[in-house]
DNA sequence: ACAATCAATCAACAAAAGTTGATGATATCA
DNA sequence: TGATATCATCAACTTTTGTTGATTGATTGT
């Protein structure tokens, strides 16, 4: 039988490295609504343009992020699979762990 | 209208920084067959006690984790609640963003 | 009370991550 | 071609995180 227990790979652990910082956060949330250009995330979080490149860095190679170049701009846009991949790992330890988390009963009196 | 974009409570912030760590997943890996003492986990990792107590320390701030002591032994055991929060974090990524994940399409030919 | 076990904490150190300002690369426009 | 705008990269530095070995506190058994 196959082992129960599916190790995290490497990308797993980076998303959830990426996602460990409130800077990278927000610009995630940003990108929630619509892509943008990295001086539009400059704008909008004041940040310098040096820090915030460090940190799509790190949000591009967890492969949260996607980008794409149009004229001298470059666009950033979020990578959903990868959060759905993360979603799903964490949904494993509801599968096959032997406590149920709390769940809101809607036929409770 | 209520904003649509909730931002993430520092414990989730925490929650994704405590498994940002290969060591602290495997902590969470072991943990979802049964609770352990921290002998057990040193003992199954091969790490110092000094060292593990760290890291159960930074699962345990970020709510992941719950302790209980049984004389001379603390037992850990996962807090799946907090996964689920987490868990749900991640899900609204895929509720309002506009970009659908990549989806096996059962109707295609 | 004493010795032994388990685990948290501490201080000193090592390593990794983040910041800052400058430079370099590429694309656009005049 | 030359000037400008956007963004990545780099080196130097600061801050945070992680490691190690020792100590401390608490519990158990003798």
């Amino acid at each position: 039988m196959a082992k129960a227990v599916s190790l995290p790979s490497d990308l797993v652990v980076a998303g959830f490295h990426a996602l460990s910082d409130p800077l990278r956060v927000s610009v995630v949330e940003l990108l929630r609504e619509k892509e943008l250009c990295v001086c539009d995330l400059c704008d909008a979080l004041n940040v310098a343009q040096s820090k915030l490149s460090f940190h799509l860095k790190a949000l591009k190679e967890a492969n949260l992020l996607r980008s794409r170049q149009e004229g001298r701009w470059i666009y950033y846009s979020l990578n959903l699979p990868q959060f759905v991949a993360l979603e799903q790992y964490l949904s494993e330890f509801r599968r096959y762990s032997p406590m149920l988390p709390a769940r809101p009963c809607s036929n409770q009196d």
